[in-house]
RNA sequence: GCGCUCGUAGCUCAGCUGGAUAGAGCGUCGGACUUCGAAUCCGUUGGUCGCCCGUUCGAAUCGGGCCGAGCGCGCCA
């Protein structure tokens, strides 16, 4: 591998600035190297780091290079660093180098480097930032797969918004996800959701930890019995064909709703996550795939018989225990279903899986990679996204809805307060959306209906939509007060504002900021880099007025005209490469809420300062 | 007991393949609007990165051991 100074021509391509500069560097060391007389053909160097720099005194970029091949050149790191400085300086690139602490290059960038990353960014418009992977893999995704056996709570929309996004970003770095929700429709649990509206139809007493306790129940009994009179009188009389077609068809209602009860489908709808893909594990059993794999592991020599069940030797491929697929009653586990799921997933042709489970279920993890490796399967492709839990909270305490708690609260009820609070549809997916990806998955999170309900400063979703508004705020004047269209290829030159030039950098960073938020399946780097480009033009924003400039022209000049002609010219100039640049950010904003798929509105109502509704009036309603 | 995840500011959490003086939001306190959206901004306050060893030019980051938390360890799903 010859590191990092050479690369992919997929990463030359995501992180073009980056890549410039990395290229410059390796010019610069093997001049260097040529002029000392080395030979470094034989045997890899190590590879350096080109960095962005945390500090704006560090320059734009900083490496590592002098203090990473020092001992190649036999020599001590600040004085490579010095001969490679000396050759930086006369690359037009360069602004400044210098040599730092142990051997450190910071760099800091020419304007006419930012310019060009800026003209890269306005001509790739909404789809900067996508660019192919190094791998371009078919996925399966499969998340949510919540038992329909009642709402979707909290909880599951944590898993959903996550797995949601991680297909977006798997989306945009070139990849082609197929979404997956796995319908477990074969269980126990069915049947207990079953015989609980039977029971309740009947007049009979609630089986034992079933579902008649729940309003919904109540409702699917009541619905249901109007439509499959038969069917029930059937699965009265003990008829098994009869009960697992009435399991069926509530699961169809669990999914699809009914009168009462909005649906899964729904549900999810609502919080924005659409799926490609609903499998069903009783085809699975149907059709002959769980008994396929079942024997496939018994050819492979896998199963014994113990205690009259028969189990699956997991623990020769690292698992605690062995586990059990046919219990002795002849039934088959979950984890039968689950091993044959994850063969058809393979055999299907995916390239990765992705599961997306919740933290309780991480104990499963070895023994699914087990069977895959008993069934001579690619187990490195399976991977498993964790969620943890949610707990809701409101004013700092932790939030009840009638006896439920945190987890156990419907996206639904949380969805619905939020859009009455704030009056708009969708504000309540936004919402949830930005904090499901706020954190990273596997970390607890607490959310506060109260400040998700507020349209302020507090509510991080609203700072990074206001943001969005008001760069679409100055466009909109440009366009129509000063006939100003965005021009991606306007004229540069005049952008010289260090304010407006760190931001390009920080645009230039956007690519590299979704690839690895796709490599790593981490949607809160997205969110982060844009609570950060929110920051940085804000603070712009307002410093330009202390500074008493504009973007655009005050509103007195705009109707006379006399900008155009200011200053010979120079400061129309300035105006149409600010306006380009606005753009530049407006999109990359765009870009960046689509992936999280919060909306991006190009106004914003300003609240009447009178709209704050006493929050107990709110609760009677949503309850 | 074994396994997984984790322990960073008063609170909620970032911190990329090890990099320079560890960051953000909220909270505290104090400031900033004649002019493109103040739904904003600036400053202030705040930390033995759980503890101890080790690896090396360098550790919040990697390894080991403790302490503490959550979860898992079904012929449940």
């Amino acid at each position: 591998m010859p590191g990092k100074l050479a690369r992919t021509p997929a990463e030359s391509r995501r992180t073009p600035v980056k890549h410039d500069v990395a290229a410059r560097i390796a010019k610069a060391l093997a001049e260097e190297a040529h002029a000392r007389g080395l030979d470094l053909s034989a045997g890899a160097l190590p590879a350096p780091s080109i960095d962005r720099t945390k500090k704006p005194e560090h320059g734009d970029f900083a490496t590592n290079v002098a203090m990473a091949v020092g001992k190649r050149f036999g020599c001590k790191p600040q004085e490579l660093a010095a001969a490679l400085k000396a050759r930086l300086e006369g690359d037009p690139t360069f602004e400044r180098v210098e040599v730092a602490g142990p051997g450190f290059l910071n760099l800091k960038l020419a304007p006419a480097a930012f310019h060009r990353a800026l003209a890269e960014v306005l001509a790739a418009g909404p789809l900067y930032g996508r660019a192919p992977a190094a791998s371009r893999e078919r996925v399966n995704l499969e998340f949510v797969s919540a038992n329909p056996t009642g709402p979707m709570h909290l909880a599951h929309g944590r898993g959903a918004v996550v797995g949601d996004v991680v297909g977006r970003l798997l989306d945009a770095t070139g990849h082609r996800v197929i979404r997956e929700y796995y319908v477990n429709d074969a269980g126990n649990q069915i049947k207990l959701l079953a015989d609980s509206v039977l029971a309740k139809i009947l007049g009979r007493p609630d089986p034992a930890d079933g579902y008649g306790a729940n309003q919904y129940v109540v409702d699917l009994a009541e619905h249901a019995k109007g439509k499959h009179a038969e069917l029930i009188a059937k699965c009265a009389s003990g008829d098994e064909r009869a009960f697992t077609d009435f399991s069926r068809r509530l699961v169809s209602y669990m999914l699809d709703g009914f009168p009462g009860f909005p649906g899964i489908r729904t549900t999810l709808r609502a919080l924005g996550v659409q799926f490609d893909v609903w499998s069903s594990e009783a085809a699975l059993h149907g059709d002959g795939r769980v008994e396929r794999a079942i024997d496939a592991l018994k050819d492979g020599g896998w199963l014994v018989e113990r205690d009259g069940a028969l189990q699956f030797e997991t623990t020769r491929l690292g698992d605690d225990k062995d586990r059990v697929v046919y219990k002795s009653d002849g039934g088959h586990t979950y984890f039968a279903s689950d091993i044959a799921y994850h063969k058809d997933k393979l055999d299907r042709g995916f390239d990765r899986l992705i599961d997306v489970w919740g933290a309780d279920h991480h104990g499963y993890i070895p023994r699914v990679r087990a069977a895959l490796t008993a069934l001579g399967l690619p187990a490195e492709r399976f991977e498993v996204i964790l969620i943890q839990m949610v707990s809701l909270m409101k004013n700092g305490e932790p939030y009840r809805m009638g006896k439920r708690l945190g987890n156990f609260i419907t996206i639904d009820e949380v969805l619905d307060e939020i859009d009455e609070a704030t009056g708009r549809k969708g504000s309540g997916s936004d919402a949830l959306r930005y904090y499901f990806t706020t954190r990273k998955a596997d970390a607890q999170l607490e959310i506060d209906v109260e400040i998700a309900k507020k349209q302020s400063l507090d509510n991080p979703v609203y700072y990074v939509q206001y943001g969005h508004a008001r760069l679409c705020a100055i466009l909109r004047k440009a366009q129509e007060e000063c006939g100003i269209a965005a021009d991606p290829g306007a004229d540069l030159a005049a952008l010289v504002h260090p304010d407006e030039l760190s931001i390009v950098a920080m645009l230039s960073a956007y690519p590299e900021t979704l690839a690895e938020s796709a490599k790593t399946r981490e949607p809160q780097k997205i969110v982060a880099y844009l609570t950060s480009l929110t920051q940085a033009f804000q603070s712009y924003y307002t410093r330009l007025k202390k500074e008493n400039d504009t973007i655009l022209p005050r509103s007195g000049e705009r109707e006379s005209g006399a900008w155009k002609t200011r200053d010979g010219g120079a400061f129309a100039a300035k105006v149409r490469a600010r306006v380009a640049w606005v753009r530049a950010i407006r999109d990359v904003y765009g870009a960046g809420l689509a992936l999280l798929g919060v909306a991006a509105p190009e106004r914003l109502d300003r609240p009447a300062p009178t709209a704050e509704v006493p929050a107990e009036a709110l609760d009677d309603e949503a309850t």
